[in-house]
DNA sequence: CTGAAAGCGCTTACAG
DNA sequence: CTGAAAGCGCTTACAG
C-alpha cells in the first residue's frame, strides 16, 4: 500500500453540523439550540444555556442549515431577483441599492435570463420551489407578470404596465421623455429622431411612445424611418446610427433622442467617427444619466434616473410585504429629471 | 357584510401542490409519485401507473418541491456563481458560456457582492446553508479562495493563483501580455505605460507583471508614474488617462497597454478630447476583444479572450465533478490571441 | 425555562 | 412493480 498523498483533497469532507450535535455538545436539546441560535431566546431560555449553547456553536462551527430550516418554517430567507439584461450598467446600480436595504437578513441571489428574454414558466415555478421569501422582477414583460401568480410577495421593478394588483415601483420614463421632447421643441428642433431599445419592455415602450406623442404635440415632426431600435450595446448603437444618419440628415433631422445613455454614447462616437458635429448639426439627448455622461464630449444630456434609489425603493416594499405590513403605496413612481449639457445646447 | 372585491388579489393563496396530493388523486404511493415525477420511473413503474401519475401532476400542476427534496437528497439542484463585478460587458458573456452547459438539469444562480469585493466568510456558509450542487467562483481573491473549504464542489473562473487543490479554469493573460508588449516592441516603442484595473485580483495582476517583465525583456522602459489604475469604467478610465497623460508625455510614453478594453475605450475617447493621435502620438491596446472593439475609430488592438468558451469550459469541470468524474486536467488554460488593429499601427 | 414530539415535503432503501 | 416507513435538519406549539 502506498503512503496517502498530503496534497491531495482529503476524502472525508468535513461532516455537517447539526443542530443535534451541538445540543448534545451544550447538553440541551435541539429546540433550545434553535432558539439560540435564531436569536429567540430572550426570555425563552435561561442565561447558562444561552452561553453554553453559544460556546458549542462557535466551539463546532454550527452553522443553521437554510434547507432544513426553510422546510421547517415554509419559506427560506432568500430573495431571488429575476433579471433580463445584467449587463446594462443600470442595473448594478439597482442591485447595489436593493442590497442597502435588504442587509443580511435575507440574501439576494440572481436569476438571469437571456439577454432580453423573461424567465420560463417552468423556470419561473423552479424558482418558486426555492421558497423565497419574495421576489424581485426586473423590466418583466406583461405577459410574463401576468401569468405568475406567485405565492409569494412579489414586487416588480421599472414594470410600468404591471396591473393594479402587482406593486411595483417605476420610474417616470413618460414625464422624463416629454421633457426631452420639449427641451429640443424649446431649442428649435423641428425634426427629430429616436433610438430606441430593442427589447420589448414597457419601460421602453413608455419613452418612445410618450417621446412621439409629445413631439407631435409640440409641433415636431418625427418622420417615417426615425425610430429605429438596437440592443442596449455602444457598438450597436454606433453601427446603427451610421446605418440610419444619412436618410436622417436627408430628412432634415437635428436631434435624436435615445432610449438609454449607452445607445447615446453610441451615436456621440460614431458623430464623431462621421464628422457630425454635436449639437451643431445634430442634437443627442439620452435615458438614465450614467456618470459617464457628465464627462463625454460634449457632456450629454440626459433624463437623470436614480437607479440606487429605485432598488432601495423596491427592497423596501419587498420588506413590507415579506413581514406582513401593508403597502402604504402599491405602485410608487419615482421622478427622473432633465440634466441639460453640452449635447444638446443652442447654437 | 359587504360583497367581496372581486379585483383584490386572493387571500386564500393556491394551496402547494404536494406529492401526497398528486399520490392520492391517482391511487398511487408518493414513493411512485416521486419516481415519475423525476424521470425515475423506467422499469421501477408500471406503464399504467406511470400515464396515471403524470395525468395527475398535470391535473394539479404539481412541482416538485425544491426544499423537501434538497433536504431528502442532501444537496439541492442549485449551483450558485460568487462574482464581484456583474457590470463588466465580459461578465455577461460569460454566463452565457456557463448557461449553455447546465442547461435545465441545473439552476444557475448569481450572488453577487458589492463591485471589486469578494463575500465574507459569513455570507459564503449561508451561500452553502443552500446546499448547492456546486459552485462557480469568479474571479476570487487568494484569501477568499484558501478559506473557502466548501464541502461541495467547486470551480474557480478567471483565478491563476487558484491552489493547486482547487480546480480551475484560466485565460492565458500572462502570455496575452508578454504578446502586447512584445507587439510594442515590434512597433519600435521605446517606452511604455499601463492603465490597471484597480481590484485586487489575480487576473489582474498578471497582466500588469507579465506586461512589465515582458517589456523590461524587450529593452522598453516602464517609467516610475506610468503605471496607474482605476475601475473598469470608461468614464473613469478617461478622467484617469487626462491626469496622468501630460505627464507620460513628458516622459516620452508613445504606447499605452489597457488592462481591459473598458479602459481603453476611455483612452481613445479622452485622446480624441484632448486631441492626441491615435496610433500616431500614441498607441494603445487592450484585454478581451469585446465586440465594439472592432469598430471604435480607429479600432482597437486587443487580445482576444474567449468569455463564453471560459464560462462553457467552467460549468463542462463542475458537471464532472458533481457527477462524480474526475477532472482530466484540474486547472485548464485558455490561450488568448493578439488581434492587431488601428489603434496600435505603425505609422 | 425546558424538552419530547410532530411536522415541513421529499427520496430511497427495504420488504413484499 | 408497489407501498410503508425512515430519515434529511430544522422549528414550533405543547405539556410540563
Amino acid at each position: 500500500m502506498s503512503a496517502p498523498d498530503p496534497t491531495a483533497p482529503s476524502t472525508t469532507p468535513p461532516r455537517r453540523v447539526t443542530a443535534a450535535m451541538v445540543a448534545q455538545h451544550a447538553g440541551v436539546s435541539t429546540a433550545t439550540v434553535s432558539l439560540v441560535a435564531n436569536g429567540k431566546s430572550a426570555g425563552r431560555v435561561s442565561e447558562r444555556n444561552v452561553i453554553r449553547v453559544r460556546e458549542a456553536i462557535a466551539d463546532l462551527g454550527y452553522v443553521v442549515d437554510g434547507i432544513g430550516s426553510s422546510l421547517a418554517r415554509g419559506v427560506s430567507s432568500t430573495i431571488i431577483m429575476v433579471a433580463p439584461d445584467i449587463s446594462n450598467p443600470f442595473f448594478a446600480r439597482l442591485i447595489a441599492g436593493v442590497r442597502q436595504v435588504l442587509g443580511s437578513e435575507y440574501q439576494l441571489l440572481l436569476a438571469v435570463t437571456d439577454p432580453g428574454q423573461a424567465p420560463g414558466i417552468a423556470e419561473t415555478r423552479r424558482l418558486l420551489g426555492l421558497r423565497p421569501a419574495g421576489l424581485l422582477i426586473d423590466a418583466p414583460n406583461p405577459r410574463f407578470i401576468g401569468e405568475l401568480g406567485a405565492p409569494v410577495p412579489v414586487v416588480a421593478v421599472d414594470a410600468p404596465d404591471a396591473p393594479g394588483n402587482v406593486p411595483a415601483v417605476n420610474l417616470d420614463v413618460a414625464q422624463g421623455a416629454r421633457d426631452m421632447a420639449a427641451h429640443f421643441a424649446r431649442l428649435g428642433h423641428r425634426k427629430v429622431a429616436y433610438l430606441d431599445a430593442i427589447n420589448d419592455t414597457a419601460t421602453m415602450r413608455q419613452r418612445r411612445t410618450a417621446f412621439a406623442a409629445a413631439a407631435a404635440e409640440l409641433g415636431m415632426q418625427l418622420p417615417e424611418g426615425a425610430v429605429t431600435s438596437c440592443t442596449i450595446e455602444l457598438g450597436q448603437a454606433a453601427r446603427h446610427f451610421a446605418l440610419h444618419w444619412p436618410r436622417w440628415r436627408e430628412l432634415g433631422i437635428t436631434a435624436v433622442g435615445c432610449a438609454t445613455d449607452t445607445h447615446a454614447y453610441g451615436v456621440l462616437q460614431e458623430a464623431r467617427a462621421a464628422a457630425v458635429r454635436v449639437p451643431e448639426d445634430l442634437a443627442v439627448a439620452g435615458f438614465d444619466d450614467l456618470p459617464y455622461s457628465a464627462t463625454t464630449n460634449p457632456p450629454l444630456t440626459s433624463i437623470n434616473l436614480d437607479a440606487t434609489e429605485l432598488g432601495r425603493t423596491a427592497a423596501t416594499q419587498l420588506r413590507q410585504l415579506i413581514e406582513g405590513h401593508p403597502l402604504e403605496q402599491s405602485h410608487v413612481t419615482l421622478a427622473g429629471r432633465l440634466i441639460e449639457r453640452g449635447s444638446t445646447l443652442r447654437l
